[in-house]
DNA sequence: TTGTAGGCGTTATCAC
DNA sequence: GTGATAACGCCTACAA
C-alpha cells in the first residue's frame, strides 16, 4: 500500500484544498491579519496537520512582502573578528539591542576584497551596517546602496555625506591621552597604530605609507597622537592583538639607548602586549616606562594595574547603528551619530625616568 | 522637465526591454550561467546602469531557486551570549569556518521562550545550527524539523535520535578533573554547576531541582564530577561568569568551619571568580584551597598561576556544525560528531591543607 | 545565441 | 467571513 514519497513539500495551496477552503483563507489563518470562524481556523489547521505543512515558506513570504526581517552587518575581512576583538564583540552585543525592537534577524556577511562571489548583494536583507575600518567600505556602500536599502557605517567613511554612520572622535581622544603623557613630562615617545591598510603591514609609518592608508580610524587616531608629539616615530601593527603587541614592545623597548620613555598604542590590546613585553625585559612600568591604550576594555592580567585609556563607547555605537536601521526601515531619515570617548588614567603612566 | 520620481525600483524586465532584449538573456547575462554575446552584454549593463539596476532581487532569487544561502544559528536567550561568552565566541569563529566553503551568511537568531513573534520558522533560511544548553532546545528543534531543512544540533539533546549532533563527553572529562583533586587527597569538595534551568537560578542542587533540570551539559558535567564525589553539595550558578564566581566563592569560602579544600567548577570563569573571592578572603590557592575550572579557555588575571581544567575543543565544535550542514545541504546524511575533552592539570589544584 | 511561457509560494485587494 | 485573482521578481526548460 505504500506510494511514492510526495516529490515536494506541501503548500498553502494543498492545505486550503485539503481543507476545501480558499487560499486566500488558509492564508489569513496563519497570518492572523483577518477574523476567521473558528470552524474553518480548525478545518485548515488540521488539515495543515494532515499534510505535514509547517507554515508559509518565508522565501516567498519575503518575495511578497518585500522584506525578510533580516538586517545584514557587513565585516570586511574574516569573520573571526567579530567575534574574536573584544571592542567588536561589544559592538555587537549593543547592536542586538538596539535592533531587537525590529525582531530581526542579524546576518553576518564578509566583505572580502579578493573575492567577487555571492557577495553583498545577493543576501535577502532589509537594511545593512557596515563595519569598516578600511576604505574598503567606501566600495562596499556603492554596492549596497544601488539595492536602495537603509545603510548605516560604523567608523567608516561613507563616501558622500547621505550615509547616516555612527563616529568617533578618535582624533580628539587620541590627543587627550597623548597629552596627559605629555604634561607628565614625556617628551621621547613612540607610537603604534592599528593596521593602515588591507596589508596589514607591521612597518614603521612613512609619509607615504600614511599617504596610501586606507583605514580612517587609524590616520584619525594618529593624527590626534601627532598633535601633541608631532614628531614621534611611529610603527604600525599586523592587527590588535596582545601578541602583537608583545612583538612591537620587545622592538622598542629591547635596547636602552633608543628606548622611549613612553609609548602609546592605538588599542588597549597592543598596549598590554607592550606592558608584558616590558615586563620580560626586566622594566617597570610606569617608572621604566610609561604605556597608554585606547579602548577602554576590560583586561585581566594586569596584576592590579589598571590601564592608562580612552574608553570608548563600543556598547553604544552598536545600539545606535541598530536604532538608526530602525528609524530608517521606518521610513524616517537616519542620522549621523558622533559618540565620544572618556579619557581614563590608570597606573600604566607616570613621570618619565630621568 | 522633471518627472514623477518612479514609483517602484527597475526589474530585470524593464532592464531587459531597455536593452531590446529578452528577459531571460538579461537574466544569464547576470547570473553568467549562459555564454551571450559581448554585445548584448554590454548593452544589457548599459540598460542596467541606467536604469539604476542594481542585480536581481535576492528575495525573489531565492524563491526561484529554493535557497537563500543562509544558515541560522539559534541561541536561546539573549545574543549576548554569542558574543560575550568565550567558548562561544570560540564555537561561532570555527562555525564560520566550517560554512565557509558555502560562502553562506550566518543568521543569528534566538529563540526565547517567552516571545511568540515571528519566531525560527519565519527566517528564509537554508539549514540550522541550534546551540542548545537546554530542554528548550528540544522544542526548537520541533518547529525547525517541520520545515525539512536539514538541521545540527551543538550540545542539545535533539529529541529522537535522527538530527545529527556535536557533542562533548562531558561526564568523562569532568569526573577525569575530579579524579585529579580526588588523587590529590581531597575529600571535602564543593561543587559549582551551570544553569540548571531556564530559570538561572542560584541555588543548593537538590534532588529535585537535578531531577528538573534542562540544561544536559549541566546534569552531564555534574554526573562526572559525582562519580568521584557522590555526596558533595552543589550550586548552581546564574551563569557563567567571573563575578558570579566571585559571589558564588565568597559564600563557600567564607567560614572557615564549613570550607572545602577544594572547588570544582563547571567553567572556567566561575573558577577564575572561586579565585579571586579565596583572595579577596586572604586565602592562599592551591594552598588553603583547591580550584578547578572547564572549558581551557584563555583567560589572563590569575597572577601568573595557571588554571587545572579540561579543554574542550570549541572552535571545533563549531566547525563540526558547519561542515555537517554543508555535507547535508550536498545531499548526504550528516553525521552525529563526538567531540573529547583533554585534561589540563594547572597550578590551581594542590594537596589539601592539613 | 535569443525569445516565450510558466511557475516558485505567498499575500493583498476586492468583491461577495 | 470567505473566495477568486493578481501580482511580487526571478529563473529555466524549451523552442526557435
Amino acid at each position: 500500500m505504500s506510494s511514492q514519497e510526495p516529490p515536494r513539500r506541501a503548500t498553502i495551496a494543498d492545505v486550503a484544498r485539503e481543507a476545501g477552503v480558499a487560499t486566500s483563507t488558509a492564508s489569513v489563518v496563519f497570518s492572523g491579519k483577518a477574523k476567521v470562524a473558528d470552524a474553518t481556523r480548525e478545518r485548515v489547521l488540521a488539515a495543515a496537520a494532515d499534510l505535514g505543512y509547517a507554515g508559509p515558506d518565508p522565501r516567498a513570504a519575503s518575495l511578497r512582502l518585500g522584506r525578510s526581517g533580516i538586517v545584514a552587518v557587513v565585516f570586511e575581512g574574516h569573520l573571526r573578528n567579530a567575534f574574536l576583538d573584544p571592542v567588536t564583540t561589544a559592538m555587537m552585543d549593543g547592536l542586538a539591542d538596539g535592533l531587537a525592537e525590529l525582531s530581526a534577524g542579524i546576518l553576518l556577511m564578509r566583505d572580502e576584497p579578493g573575492e567577487d562571489g555571492p557577495g553583498l548583494a545577493s543576501a535577502p536583507v532589509d537594511a545593512y551596517v557596515l563595519i569598516g575600518w578600511s576604505g574598503r567600505t567606501r566600495e562596499s556602500v556603492e554596492v549596497v546602496r544601488g539595492r536602495g536599502l537603509p545603510v548605516v557605517v560604523i567608523e567608516g567613511d561613507p563616501g558622500d555625506g547621505t550615509i547616516p554612520r555612527i563616529a568617533l572622535d578618535n582624533a580628539d581622544a587620541s590627543a587627550e591621552v597623548a597629552q596627559h603623557v605629555y604634561d607628565l613630562g614625556h617628551r621621547d615617545v613612540a607610537l603604534i597604530t592599528l593596521t593602515l591598510g588591507h596589508d596589514r603591514e607591521r612597518a614603521p609609518i612613512t609619509p607615504e605609507r600614511l599617504a596610501a592608508a586606507t583605514v580612517g580610524v587609524t590616520v584619525d587616531r594618529l593624527e590626534g597622537m601627532r598633535r601633541v608629539f608631532p614628531d614621534a616615530p611611529a610603527i604600525s601593527a599586523s592587527g590588535s592583538f596582545i601578541d602583537e603587541g608583545i612583538v612591537i614592545g620587545r622592538m622598542l623597548l629591547a635596547d636602552a639607548a633608543t628606548r622611549p620613555t613612553a609609548v602609546l598604542a592605538q588599542s588597549d590590546l597592543l598596549a598590554v602586549g607592550v606592558i608584558r613585553a616590558a615586563q620580560e625585559l626586566g622594566l617597570r612600568v610606569p617608572e621604566d616606562v610609561s604605556v597608554a591604550g585606547f579602548d577602554g576594555i576590560a583586561i585581566d592580567g594586569l596584576g592590579g594595574q589598571s590601564l592608562t585609556t580612552t574608553v570608548q563607547p563600543a556598547v553604544e555605537k552598536g545600539r545606535a547603528a541598530g536604532e538608526q536601521i530602525a528609524r530608517m526601515l521606518g521610513g524616517e531619515a537616519g542620522e549621523t551619530q558622533n559618540l565620544t570617548c572618556v579619557f581614563r588614567p590608570g597606573t600604566t603612566t607616570g613621570v618619565p625616568p630621568r
